[in-house]
DNA sequence: CCTACCGATCGGTAGG
DNA sequence: CCTACCGATCGGTAGG
């Protein structure tokens, strides 16, 4: 076995995650520079190479962990819960509490993704794929018709667009929380979904549904 | 590209306002170069400075167009239809339609804005906070205990999550189009929204919205 | 011969 | 409207 790494390796890796997650949130992937990040990090650029190959190697550390987690939190809902409306409430209501936990990350992979080379991307949209299958079977279990209609996916995406998009306005230090939210959102979603119907020619839209397979969270 | 024979100046300044709404769109502001614009226009960059005087102007000039064109259309929506369901129907499905039209302009009002410096963001932000107002009247007319509890403000912005992250999944070439989602997206948001209930403390709600001034669209 | 860094600077390219 | 540049800063790496 190789030799150990440093006792405060490990520690130094996530401080550095915590402030880069920070500045890339705020100014962007292209926005922000390795300088930033090493001054932020109250350390010399050449100590960040020493954590992390490269500034991309940073970037694909914070949104897989990020969405690692989630995908990790889908499990665990699924497990614990029985079809039905409990599960979809559990579903949302860990996924804002979360979020609201990495709200950094969260937006690094919402937003910056995208500036990854192909395959390094495609590992992270692979795990994305399946938490939006999640939370699709999940609305298709609710009403199995919307399954049938293909209109699951296309579903959880509006429901991800009103949490993703929460993080842009919500302020942190306002009266309404986070946790207030997430009920909000949930009767919003589970009143509305018995008046959605599929628009017409269901088959092809069953088709169109295949192909949302980019930027699914 | 070939340069259109008889362009005039206004026209120039259209087409570069469009290829680099698309650059923007795809690569973000910090990570598009002016000279990539140049080239997406067939000229140098020193032409390109003939038309706007610096990076910041073409940013300004593709957000405040897109979201003056926003502001006229709820000016419009609203006095065209009297207070209730065919308002904010009207409301959603216009704005779905608006934003299909303008998807590069639009994700650089939701994206790049920030990277603005203050005093030029605010008079965007100041048309984006009409829009959000124009909607949550609307959502304030149709269930007046929503409007008393500061929620209508919260729930535009959810409504506004929707249909903003609609433009980050939906294939333009798939079989469901942007006119499919406006009547989907009203179904849910109205059929929901009866079922959604103020948290506690209702008055502190009320001066958390008022808080609500950044991002808001 | 390893790790955990440092001060300084590399070749290129950014906006203007 | 172009070529030729500028001050500065980019991501990444040298020797010690």
């Amino acid at each position: 076995m190789a030799r150990p790494r440093s006792a405060g390796y490990d520690d130094q890796r996530d401080l550095i995650l915590e402030r880069a997650a920070t500045l890339f949130a705020k100014a962007g992937y292209p926005g922000t520079s390795m300088n930033e990040v090493a001054e932020a990090c109250g350390m010399s650029k050449a100590s960040l190479y020493h954590y992390f190959r490269d500034k991309d190697d940073l970037l694909v550390s914070i949104a897989d962990g990020h969405v690692a987690r989630l995908e990790a939190l889908v499990d665990a809902v699924m497990a614990a819960h029985p079809p039905g409306e409990a599960r979809a409430r559990a579903l949302i209501e860990r996924f804002v509490d979360e979020y609201a936990d990495a709200q950094n990350a969260h937006r690094v992979l919402t937003d910056d993704v995208r500036f990854l080379p192909e395959e390094t991307r495609e590992a992270i949209l692979a795990r994305e794929r399946r938490v939006v299958d999640g939370f699709a079977q999940t609305i298709a279990e609710l009403k199995p018709s919307l399954g049938e209609d293909g209109m699951s996916k296309p579903l959880a995406m509006l429901l991800f667009g009103m949490i993703n998009w929460m993080f842009t306005w919500l302020r942190p230090d306002g009266a309404l929380t986070h946790s207030d939210m997430g009920p909000i959102v949930a009767d919003l979603f589970f009143g509305g979904v018995g008046a959605v119907k599929a628009p017409r020619k269901a088959a092809a839209k069953q088709r169109a549904a295949k192909r949302i397979t980019e930027k699914e969270i």
